[in-house]
DNA sequence: CTTGACCTTAAAGTTGACTTGAAGGTTATC
DNA sequence: GATAACCTTCAAGTCAACTTTAAGGTCAAG
């Protein structure tokens, strides 16, 4: 069977070596076979569990949350957990666009009526509009 | 005229004692007089400030953006810079709303798709959502 | 047989926005 | 006049997710 060097690993996966181990330390990678001197030794499917924690990052996804979906993936645990931890996540995402929303709403009418003239004296709309509410 | 100790101002603005002497050190809250005994003494528009800063904060600015808008309103600057400001916040925060929506759509199809039952054997989902494109 | 690229560990540094702790001075109250 | 509730400074700790540094072992090439 084909084995991997970390550095290998590294370059396949487009992760740092040293994300990798502290991976393994954090309990998101499981130890790998060693060499005779000391070396690591991954097997290939490592790759995709690599990638699998690079995507779930992009969407968002602490290490704790992957590591709670690997846990259960690697216990063939239940369907349902899996379920209620992306539900969690759906949930929070939701409420981070309704809060930027809010924002990006107000900040943009506040461009709008802003000539961007003149000095800040009294009156810069942007300065007023934050000072005012902010939420 | 009255002042205000560190501790009324805190409790005022509902910012922590630290936390205003960090602003200060920080540049965001001027240093203010001191009393004989050397305890700060504020204005009471320092009230006002913090605030301010809270609000920006739920804005989503950083200390770093709050501090540039500080400075354009002490020094009296230019309306135009402010604007530029505001407008590259909110540039990042349309961005933040096009990445999360992205997410958020996906997530939510996976959810629905997703009975929520059995074990993760082969084909949960949204493990296999994650795994295959992420972004 | 030496140079350099790779590997090992453990510890410290990074960023942002603070919080917590240590060690001590001041002021208000009993 | 002592106790508690303030205030002072400076340093260190926190969180996440790493990166950087240090000090050293291993292996392939020439």
């Amino acid at each position: 069977m084909q084995t991997l060097s970390i550095g290998e690993l590294a370059e396949r996966s487009g992760v740092a070596s040293q994300a990798i181990r502290y991976y393994e330390k954090e309990k998101l990678m499981p130890a790998p076979e060693r060499t005779e001197a000391n070396y690591r030794r991954y097997p290939l499917d490592a790759v995709a569990r690599l990638q699998f924690i690079v995507h779930a990052k992009q969407w968002g996804f602490t290490l704790d949350e992957i590591r709670e979906l690997l846990i259960l993936q690697d216990a063939n645990g239940d369907r349902a957990q899996a379920k209620r931890i992306a539900a969690e996540k759906l949930h929070k995402i939701r409420e981070q666009i309704k809060h930027l929303s809010r924002i990006e709403a107000v900040l943009s009418k506040t461009l709008d009526e802003c000539a961007g003239e003149g000095p800040m004296q009294e009156g810069c709309p942007i300065v007023e509009a934050i000072a005012e509410q902010g939420e």
